[in-house]
Parts: C-alpha cells; structure tokens; sequence
DNA sequence: CGACACATGTAACACGTTACATGATTTG
DNA sequence: CAAATCATGTAACGTGTTACATGTGTCG
C-alpha cells in the first residue's frame, strides 16, 4: 500500500500513461525506489479496478487520470499520519529479538555482525550522498543515511541492556 | 520475508506445534508484532512445502521441527546482513517525496502535519516503556522509540533543506 | 541495420493477513 | 454447564515483484 499512493501521488499533476508514471516515480524517488515497469500496470489495473483511476487514449496509449474517488482516497493519504496500531515490522528488530530468545551470548554475536555491516552501510551512503542542489535527491539520501544511524544507535542500545544485565547476574 | 525467519528461529529451540509457535513469536517480540494464528499455520504450510520444516504427530496435535534444509537457511539469516541492494521502503519518505514533487508549499504542510503526529507517537511510546527488567520487552520499546526519533529528525532535515533552498530562491 | 528507449501488457508467484469453521480441554 | 483457552486448519484476498512477450519509434 505505497505503490498505489505513490502513482495516484503522480496523477494528482496531470494525466499521465503508463511509462510516464515510472519514470516520474523514479525520479521522485532519486532512483532509491526502482520500480518494474510491469508493476506500475498492474497497480493501474487495480485502481482502475478500484475506481480510482480511468483511462482515456487509444491502444498503445492508455492515459490514466484520477476519478474524484481517486482523488479523495489522495486526499486521505496526505492527511493521514502513522497509525500507532501495528508497529513497523523491521526485520533486523526481529532478528535481534530472536536471537535474545536463544540467549544473551548469541544475541551479542548477531549485534556485532550486523552493527559492522550496518557500519559500513551507513559509510558507503554518506560518501555517496548526491552532490546537486536537488532537495528530493538529498532528502532521499537522508532518509536512507538516518534510517542506518539509528538502527546503529538501537544495536547499540540493545547491546548495553545484555551486557549490563550480564553484569547484573 | 520476516514471519518465516522468525517461526523457523523459535523451532530452533526445539519442535514446536502451531499454537505454541504463536504464542512464542509474541513473547519473543513482547507483543509489538502481533500473529493471527491462521497465519502461523499458513507458515507453516508454506515452510513444510519448502522442505524446511517437517511434522510428526496425530491429527489435532501436530509438532513441527527444522529439517537439515531449515537448519541450514537459518543459519544463513542468523548471518545475513542488511541489504544495500533494495534500499528500505519507507510509506512517509515516499508520502514527503511525493508532496516535494506538488511543490515546496505542499512539502512543508505535510511535513508539519507528520511531525506533530510523530511526537505524540513518540511520547505515547516513551510512556509505555515497560517498566521490567526483562530485556526484550525492553529492546522492543526501544526500536519503536528509536524509529520515531529518527523520523523526526528526518522530517526535521528535510524542513531544513525546503526552508534554506526557499530563502536562497 | 542494430541498439536503445518508449510503451503496454500478461502470467505467475511470494508473503502477509483476515475471516471463518471446527473441535478438545480446562476451569470457574 | 458455560466460557475461555488451546489447537488446527481452509479459503480468500491484497500488495509487491519478477519474468516474459510484444511492438513502435528514434538515432547513430
């Protein structure tokens, strides 16, 4: 359910078909979300399934718009805020925690190994951080450097409630 | 890709049945990632088809337990490290990403609007610390506060580099 | 001409998720 | 006994994702 938003997102400016809609996407994204070209039809296929979308234009070129339930399903989106209800579902929280459930020694080992990669990960985005005044760009590439930081700062976190609670006992 | 890891990750302590695999993935996540227990079972299935996983027992009591072939993807998500090939997709980066491309005027609103929802989430989360000394309870307030935080502060850069290049223009 | 970008679409599959149906066992 | 918990499972749907097939136009 981001796909979907993203290219109603896009068909907010204008009609738009198929092609043009990844291309947009793309570069809205600053490339960090690739999208298949084929995905981006069957997601028309469903909104239009939906009714969120039309299209006009002869075969070979399908032009998607938004039909006023389209446009107010957007207007929902950009209003709405992040549900308290179910909690991101991150993979490395969940492979920490796991890794706690078959003890204290093994959970340090996998927040070692992931804290170095993640390291690295973290390094290798600043140094390739864009250089262009293009906000979306940069901004894309925040998101990507901050989501690292502060994972690096939960294995940390997590890292001292083991060992503190190893002195403990 | 997370529920499967996870269920395999606690059939490694030893054979499980479904329920019990349920009740186990909750406590293991202190109740931030809630199951339907259908879904365990669909797991399951999907697990036993894979030929990670195998059963014995009766009809009404069936015990799952890893074969060598889940016993060996394990070990390999127990080593795997994070990605940097598909970039994390977030829903609110995508949502500001998209409201940059509506304008700057449009950026700034839902930024403001996110922000003031993300710090009364945070707050809440920060409230319902759980007060016991048991750690995974405790790293998994962390990652929901953490994330949070790092929101905010995302949302906080990307105002910052909206307003600069407005005033520059 | 050949390669490449533009353009559209289908088929198939994976995972997550929910709703529903069913029965055994425990416990107040 | 009635309710709650334990326990298993099926059917159905939604989104994301990939692989594949197909054709047009453009440019070197």
């Amino acid at each position: 359910m981001a796909v979907r938003e993203g290219l109603l997102a896009l068909l907010e400016e204008g009609p738009r078909h198929g092609y043009q809609l990844k291309t947009a996407f793309e570069a809205a994204t600053a490339g960090v979300w690739p999208l298949n070209v084929g995905q981006v039809y069957t997601t028309l296929d469903r909104l239009e399934r939906d009714g969120l979308v039309d299209t006009v234009g002869d075969d070979g070129q399908r032009t998607y718009r938004l039909t006023v339930d389209g446009v107010a399903a957007l207007g929902e989106w950009w209003r709405a805020v992040p549900a308290e209800d179910p909690p991101p579902r991150d993979e490395l929280m969940l492979k920490v925690l796991m890794a706690v459930e078959h003890g204290h020694e093994h959970a340090l080992d996998v927040i070692t190994r992931q804290r170095s990669a993640l390291l690295a990960l973290l390094q290798a985005r600043r140094r390739d951080r864009p250089a262009g005044g293009d906000p979306a760009a940069a901004m894309a590439a925040d998101a990507l450097v901050v989501r690292a930081e502060a994972d690096l700062r939960w294995l940390d976190l997590c890292e001292a409630r083991l060992t503190r609670r190893k002195a403990t006992t």
